[in-house]
DNA sequence: CCCGATAACCTATTTATGTTAGGCAAACAG
DNA sequence: CTGTTTGCCTAACATAAATAGGTTATCGGG
């Protein structure tokens, strides 16, 4: 065959097909040949679209996460509801995909989260949240919610049944704690994100009873070669 | 050569020939042909003592986790410490080998979490936290830990510099965000557990006012969480 | 002590896949 | 109309996982 009158392949359709292919057989069963054979067109011409399989795949891990939908800059009473909101529509986004969650990993595109990070301070501080528990709140609310994504999507993966349908005669508090929680993985995530926020300011709310409320770490005393297990809380912060 | 009088190859010493070739090359840049060549053998030897790759990389994975301790069955006032004790502990352990992290999303031992999860329950319930608490603790705490190694691996990796050492005039609200704070990746992982347990406090202790709620200091002596027939016995476990 | 079975390594080969090289015909620009 | 570019092809190469089969040392039962 030679040129064709209408183009064969486009980045978009050869990621759609990438993805096609990895919902199907796994990220450990992806190939270009796969790819090429579900476009009707043999391998190496891949490589007119895409420089290896690398930037293939990198695009993969970009489509999960384009619809990145941001809060506007105004005063939300319920600002933490719009957090959990968020993360919980990237969870559902990536889940849909379960096979392909794990490049998220390699391929996340630092450009792109550092600007959404830039984009939920602003927000944060147009809520009157004060800017030292920012990252604490969005970097913790990250590896939470894409934390949440891999394992989740990990368990589907390998057909495993949710941790809170759990009966097991042989782990007896577990399936007590099984039993009387009763919430489905989507439910669980929202509810860490909830927690997670909450805990923060009721921490911080607490630290400034106490203290000016100044920073969360003491000044000075760099720490070093803390034995493993050891509560390295008092330099930090004393909650009573 | 043929049999040798002393084998030069056991699981043992592959998998930490593995681990060293991983942390030199990375997952991607690891090869049976150098694991190999670092034993002194060639590759197909290696079937020998492993089914295939994946069976190598399994046990590097587990290799990686089983320095973790659990705590006895005892009653414990700053049991939020213990957990956040562990859980830097398995943070640092896995983050000495920032490159073989990712490992752990593919080849996490499910059964050892479990059993990890069954005994965790067991020293929750001993210390007074209500069973509908349980799971939510736990899954969330462990995918606080695994997203924060994983994500700090990922950076380490790419020698980028942690968000907590951001100076970026075109990122103002979040520069100013990362000079508020002022913590290490350590810190900020070890207070986004605190955090996030001490928001599943406050949540349940704001949504049941009649049901019973988690204490910090003295629960009564009364078990009655602990399901029938569970041998209470105390006893450090090792992961394994 | 002997000998068959097994263990532990080897070399050679097969298979799969990412990638490069070079060719051919349709499309397109001037 | 013509030269260049585009978009695909086939062929070939490199690497690496895995298998087959050979060789020798160790071991256990008679």
């Amino acid at each position: 065959m030679a040129r064709p009158s209408k183009p064969l392949i486009s980045r978009e359709t050869a990621v759609a097909a990438a993805l096609a292919v990895i919902d199907e057989h796994g990220v450990a069963g992806f190939g270009l040949n796969a790819v090429a054979q579900r476009l009707g067109v043999k391998a190496p011409s891949l490589y007119h679209h895409f420089a290896s399989k690398e930037d293939l795949l990198s695009e993969v891990a970009r489509s999960l996460l384009i619809e990145g939908e941001l809060p506007p800059f105004e005063r939300d009473p319920d600002w933490v509801e719009q957090i959990v909101g968020i993360s919980l529509s990237t969870w559902r986004s990536v889940l849909r995909h379960p096979q392909a969650a794990v490049l998220l990993l390699q391929f996340m595109p630092m450009s792109m989260m550092m600007g959404a990070y830039e984009h939920w301070a602003h927000y944060l501080a147009v809520n009157g949240v004060p800017s030292r528990l920012h990252l604490v709140i969005l970097d913790g609310t990250d590896k939470l919610t894409f934390g949440s994504i891999l394992f989740t999507a990990q368990r589907r993966i390998n057909g495993q049944a949710s941790i809170t349908d759990l009966h097991n005669d042989s782990l007896p508090y577990l399936s007590q704690a099984s039993a009387a929680l009763g919430a489905s993985d989507e439910e669980m995530f929202a509810a860490s994100i909830r927690n997670y926020v909450r805990g923060v300011l009721a921490s911080d709310a607490e630290a400034g009873d106490e203290e000016p409320r100044a920073e969360l770490q003491a000044p000075g005393e760099a720490q070093q070669d803390t034995p493993a297990g050891v509560d390295q809380r008092k330099r930090v912060r004393r909650a009573r």
